[in-house]
DNA sequence: CCGAGGAACATTTTT
DNA sequence: TGTTCCTCGG
């Protein structure tokens, strides 16, 4: 008798590729299990009822060891067993006795756990709400429900991840009041764009000069390129200089998680420990880098705010006299001074709601700290705690298979989603032969959805990372099936949209040193060591930039006309319009000379233009642009003719799908060692957040889950198998396919 | 010292 | 597929 679900049994030393032998017996494992899982007869025990009644009602941690469990990991753990509030859930607060008397009936049009998150009276709250329970929908009834209550819609602060997030939370809530005024003054945004709100707003008295630039993190990589150039590095034990990138990422790493350049480097990037001094310094030169020419990169945004709040009182005050209610969404995907934040926000009156959803923490490798969402509870004792668990999305197939990826992990707020639509369609995995097969399988099943009335826009397909979408990509532009990625190269990642703002940035602060570089090195003749000589002049001339300067140089004539451009962009008699498009026209003729498809970028110059309409200066419009970027769907797609209307197929990795739904999903990729990545394999936590991921994908879908993976792979030879994912899961949630959807070969 | 051309190389990324 | 690093010839 086959066992029910196959526990994963794997360690670190299984997989290690360059040992062949292992390798084979890894192979030989996972083909068996393989076709335990799949191929067999059913045969396994019938499914055992996994949630008890009672088990269900307390919000309770599942307790985890495992032999040569580490006590490293054992301590990572106890934060989460020990959290002796989860056992504490307060008592519903009282429900108004006079709910008839509000405008909104709320009783119609939430369900039980939802009216009471809404109209919760009994201090901080923590929601814990699933996928597709209708999170958003019970954020803006309580946003509406204050508001009725008599609180200032202005004292509201609902933080969310996007601004488009908020905006549309707050459009709902204004439909619903049929009051757009008042909810219009509900303060909503991103923690950043609140942080930077404030900041400018107070900056005399929080001793802040108000001055400064956001400096997004495209600009910090060339900042840090900058310093690590100067620093004139050697190659070190024939370990090449890390890239720009890489530098960028490990002090990412040191800041958001909290740990020293020493250490991210001696846990990710072994290879690079004899760099460590060398990143070490280059770490305190970025520092200083941003102090003296006025910078603040994201971070830094938060991070001032929060010192302020704590350590200025009048400050502090202030704030809180502001906003007295706040509300924060996506709460599991905060990091640690996000969390700080919200509870220095809190403050006394502690009116303080945070949603989220702890099998949907996916930014774990950013610094999201999902401790923040268990350990709300020991931060705001005696706070409430409610699940939604009633999932309006997906019917219940979808949802069988999705409940047995949670019962896979190992912590988590337990949770069982109950869908309340009717059964629809298992999941379906089909085994492919190739990537290009399985491109091709796609098409077909897409093109049947659509032969059956579905549009486009209602599909999509999504993936673990950017470039598995390329064998998919080719087939659907030779089928002519229009499609749209998200979450590629963002708008201003790209080389000519940098290239413009980089005269922004001068002709902002003309101290700036990078974006100087980037201007310079334009010019025909002038490379590293010249660009560095004109920008010390610049620097000893007290910031001012004369051509003059430069009489009797190659390059004077040249000098002459960027002078002219960058005081183009600084005179504020012109619109910036109007300045943008002058600087449009010095690059055109420089873009034509250094890029292949230059033709092909011109749009995106206008669209920088006409973004700038809605700004008031230039830089209000540079900080917009860093805190609330233009989505990557501004691609111009290769389809013949597109715009944004066209129903589109949608491609998208899982990141960038959170949140978003669709009729039928298409998980492609299902390999192990691309879906889990292979670099999460040796360590459990990553692995437990690819697990996440997964749930993440699979709750995308409303009626129809599509699971698909080739068993031949070219460039990832051995780990052409099945994601270990797959095989977690119970058989009779799914239906197994081998090969073209003509001619499927049914097993379960 | 500059820049062209070839080789090497790639997670995920709300701000 | 695109970007960045590296080398070598002007």
């Amino acid at each position: 008798m086959l066992p029910h679900r196959l526990a994963p049994c794997y360690t670190e030393t299984d997989m290690k590729p360059q040992d062949t032998d292992r390798q084979d017996s890894y192979r030989q494992e996972q083909e068996s299990r393989f076709e335990e899982t799949f191929l067999s007869p059913s045969g396994g025990e019938a499914p055992s009822p996994r949630t008890a009644p009672e088990e269900a009602a307390l919000p309770r941690l599942r307790r985890f060891e495992y032999p040569g469990m580490s006590e490293e990991h054992r301590q990572y753990l106890a934060v989460f067993t020990s959290s002796s509030a989860l056992a504490a859930s307060a008592p519903p607060g009282p429900v108004p006795a006079d709910l008839a008397s509000l405008r909104v009936d709320y009783r119609s049009r939430l369900n039980d756990a939802q009216l009471q998150a809404a109209l919760w009276e009994g201090g901080p709250l923590l929601v814990i709400a699933g996928a597709g329970t209708g999170k958003t929908w019970t954020i803006c009834c309580r946003a509406a429900y204050l508001i009725e209550r008599g609180v200032p819609p202005g004292e509201i602060l609902l933080l969310t991840f996007t601004r488009k997030a908020a905006s549309e939370m707050i459009g709902r809530a204004s439909m619903l009041l049929d009051d757009a005024e008042a909810a219009g003054r509900i303060s909503g945004g991103t923690f950043h764009g609140f942080a930077h709100r404030m900041i400018k707003r107070y900056a005399d008295i929080i001793g802040v000069d108000r001055n400064f630039t956001i400096l997004d993190e495209t600009d910090a990589r060339d900042v840090i390129v900058l310093i690590r150039d100067e620093l004139k590095l050697r190659r070190r034990d024939n370990v090449p200089v890390p890239k720009g990138q890489v530098i960028q990422g490990i002090l990412g790493t040191s800041r958001s998680c909290e740990l020293t350049v020493k250490e991210v480097i001696t846990r990710d990037h072994e290879h690079l420990s004899v760099y460590i001094p060398d990143l070490e310094v280059i770490q305190r030169l970025y520092l200083k880098y941003k102090q003296a020419h006025r910078y603040m990169d994201y971070d830094d945004l938060l991070e001032v705010l929060y010192e302020k709040l704590q350590n200025n009182s009048r400050f502090r005050q202030l704030v809180h006299r502001q906003f007295t209610h706040i509300i924060v969404d996506e709460y599991q995907d905060t990091n640690t001074v996000q969390g700080r934040l919200v509870e220095a926000l809190a403050g006394e009156r502690r009116q303080v709601m945070v949603v989220g959803d702890d099998a949907q923490s996916i930014y774990g490798f950013r610094g999201a700290k999902s401790e923040n969402i268990l350990n709300f509870p020991r931060i705001f004792p005696a706070s409430g705690i409610i699940r939604i668990e009633k999932n309006y999305r997906s019917t219940p197939e979808i949802l069988a298979y999705a409940n047995d990826v949670t019962g896979a992990m190992t912590f988590a707020y337990p949770k069982q989603l109950a869908s309340v639509r009717p059964g629809g369609a298992k999941p379906e995995v089909h085994r492919c032969f190739s990537q290009q097969e399985e491109a091709s399988w796609i098409c077909d099943a897409v093109e049947n959805l659509q032969q059956q009335g579905s549009a486009l826009a209602d599909i999509a397909a999504v993936y673990r990372s950017n470039h598995l979408s390329g064998h998919l990509q080719a087939e659907l532009l030779k089928r002519r099936i229009p499609f749209i990625v998200y979450g590629g190269l963002k708008f201003v990642e790209r080389r000519h949209v940098k290239d413009m703002l980089a005269f922004v940035r001068i002709s902002l602060n003309t101290l700036d040193a990078a974006a100087w570089h980037r201007v310079l090195r334009m010019i025909s003749g002038i490379g590293q060591v010249r660009s560095g000589m004109i920008i010390r002049t610049v620097a000893e001339n007290g910031g001012v930039f004369s051509a003059q300067k430069f009489r009797g140089h190659p390059f004077f004539s040249a000098m002459e006309e960027l002078e002219g451009v960058i005081r183009y962009l600084q005179d504020d008699r012109l619109s910036l319009q109007q300045r943008l498009l002058r600087l449009k026209a010095y690059y055109l003729p420089v873009m034509r000379q250094h890029c292949e498809d230059y033709a092909r970028r011109i749009p995106d110059l206008d669209v920088l233009a006409s973004l700038a309409e809605s700004s008031s200066s230039m830089e209000e419009f540079f900080s917009d642009l860093a805190l609330d970027p233009p989505s990557a769907s501004f691609q111009d797609y290769p389809t013949e003719k597109h715009d944004g209307d066209a129903d589109s197929l949608v491609l998208s990795t899982v990141h960038s799908a959170k949140g978003l739904e669709w009729r039928y999903v298409f998980v492609i990729s299902m390999l192990d060692g691309v879906f889990p990545d292979i670099r999460s394999l040796h360590d459990f936590s990553s692995l437990e957040e690819e697990r996440r991921l997964f749930y993440v994908a699979c709750t995308r879908a409303r009626d129809g889950l599509y699971l698909s993976f080739p068993s031949y792979i070219q460039t990832h030879q051995y780990f052409a198998l099945p994601s270990r994912f797959l095989s977690e899961q119970d058989r009779e949630h799914f239906s197994f396919y081998i090969g073209r959807r003509e001619h499927p070969v049914k097993f379960v």
